[in-house]
DNA sequence: CTGTTAGCGCGTTCAT
DNA sequence: ATGAACGCGCTAACAG
């Protein structure tokens, strides 16, 4: 294992100056510095980061923890946060919660004993009352930034789309299309923000047009993938059959298209459909899901940038960073035929 | 910053035996551990494991360098790899290649520093000539296996699908439904692993049959996605139209589906198109594309056996371990109409 | 400009 | 069973 001082050795200097030089810091001749650069090549040097973490208390790696991998929106949401922290000249090192509560908190832990210079939280979709980690990361002073949702009670920043507005804008368009009765299959627990803004974006629409909304059809789904839309969608529209389906996310709703087909219902025609994220997979011309976009390279970009922020040493206020959402419809829904009968549709 | 002499004071012990302590290891008073742990909890003490890697030259976590993260194929490998890590007591540090061969060298340099006990590496689709960070990576000792792929000439331990196999299996089977004129979709580099052994399969099939093999008709793409997959398919599409099209991976099957419906042709009357790897979407109701699957967890399962067979100290072949592809037939493929009016379809 | 020295926090002999 | 002293590899502060 060859070390720095083994450079400093076959370049003839010390090991200050030839750290000095490897690190391309000033206050050292021209001529020393290539004879220690070429040495290091030479000899195959490569610094162990360990002992310089170690030394100047910066890894120069910052910690992520996601969800679910295997969605490709917090792929691509990895995707481009791996892009910008690198390009910032740090590295990522990625944990994947699968939205367990306890391997989340021991993958923080992990990355404070790992000493990263900051943490950037894709929180689960499960109500968080241990907040204690949030206090070691504090006394260890390493800054931490929620991406996508925010866990309630812990004094920080956020970058999220502005779920709320997304769910209304989707919803005000399905009322307008004369849907009245729409179901919306949300998480396991309700109170979660991710789901908590969705359900009131929703009952904005409603409210707006003086509708009661029906609280029976805001539906709780124990997990939030294909599988579970579909079951749950299914024993639904057994019970009989709504005018329209909003899901938490696409995968969720193409789920729900599974079943409303399985029972030999059209849609649009009979039933809309409508998802939420902007998969990719959904712009494909099978899938043609009415949707609402998540720019996850905007929320990745400005997540990024606010950590850097208090890497920096700057203060940044706790409060969330909201994205725009973007309504993108498709073939999955139209007009509420029945409806349209009875009632006419206002605007 | 609390460290480990702190709690050693708190706990009115030296600092070896507080180490013992934490590390639960023999040759320490069970009454002094307890007190040490507890001692430890109070003050919120978090082992810094820097230093514990400076100390033991292990660092107990393991690099993985992945290709395309937005990808659901890499993205279910990667949630499994990080599973099967974790489960044996070792963290994973991901980065992101992006089929960049500069960045995968860099990133492979950065875990070196980083001093991980073992790396897997996802190799890009292109051909990789300079293997020094291969040699580096020999000289510090630290094991290493491919995953999904390899690159020539690195003596290496490799766990993927016998794409050979699934490759072979699909083209019989189609050759079966009678078509002839095939179009295979290959990445921009023919002579890389993953599209070299597509290629063979497909040969196989068509020397079986004692068929010439059109090397016009195995096609290569700038990159493997979405759009690339679409627009060369028009493009040859305009130029005359095949019996079939199988594609390197599903999303770019997908491209080609589009591309064929924006002519107007029908799949799979006119027309079968069949996929690679069967991503969770491809088995959406919408979808339903023929395929070849990977079975992920297995390879994860693998590849993460292979590495720690060799942490542990033992030796690994440098072969490949080769997975058994599954070949999954749905309803973008069928028989082929226009051949069977004129020939006799062999079994 | 360059060399000397003293930590960074922890694990690990070797005595006791 | 416990403690003192040293080393892991590197950077930073201070001399020269």
């Amino acid at each position: 294992m060859v070390k720095l001082v083994d450079v400093a050795k076959k370049a003839r200097v010390s090991e200050a100056t030839a750290s000095l030089a490897l690190n391309r810091k000033p206050g050292v001749n021209p001529v020393t510095r290539e004879r220690v650069i070429k040495a290091a090549r030479v000899l195959g040097y490569s610094p162990n980061t360990l002992a310089r973490g170690l030394a100047t208390r910066r890894t120069h790696s910052i910690g992520l923890v996601v969800t679910d991998i295997e969605n490709p929106f917090f792929g691509s949401l990895t995707r481009y946060i791996d892009q910008f922290t690198l390009e910032a000249g740090y590295n990522l090192i990625l944990s994947v919660s699968n939205d367990d509560l306890e391997l989340e908190a021991r993958i923080v832990q992990d990355f404070i004993g790992k000493r990263v210079d900051g943490v950037i939280l894709v929180p689960t979709l499960l109500p968080r009352r241990d907040l204690s980690y949030f206090e070691t990361l504090r006394k260890h002073r390493i800054p931490y930034v929620f991406s996508t949702s925010y866990y309630a009670g812990v004094p920080c920043a956020c970058v999220m789309t502005d779920l709320e507005e997304g769910s209304y804008a989707l919803t005000r368009y399905l009322l307008g299309l004369g849907h009245r009765d729409i179901l919306l299959l949300v998480s396991k627990s309700p109170e979660v923000v991710p789901s908590k803004l969705r359900i009131q974006g929703f009952r904005r629409a409603f409210e707006e047009r003086g509708l009661a909304l029906n609280r029976k059809r805001v539906v709780q789904c124990e997990h939030t993938d294909f599988e579970c839309g579909y079951a749950t969608t299914l024993r639904i529209l057994k019970k009989g059959k709504p005018d329209a389906v909003m899901a938490i996310n696409d995968i969720m709703a193409l789920g729900a298209k599974r079943a409303i087909k399985e029972l030999g219902h059209a849609i649009p025609e009979e039933i809309s459909v409508a998802g939420y994220d902007d998969v990719i997979f959904s712009s494909i011309p099978e899938i043609p899901l009415t949707t609402v976009r998540q720019d996850t390279r905007q929320i990745g970009r400005l997540t990024v940038e606010l950590l850097f922020r208090q890497i920096r040493g700057k203060a940044v206020s706790a409060k969330v960073h909201w994205v725009r959402p973007d309504l993108v419809i498709r073939k999955s829904t139209s007009a509420c035929l029945e409806r349209s009968r009875h009632e006419a549709i206002g605007n």
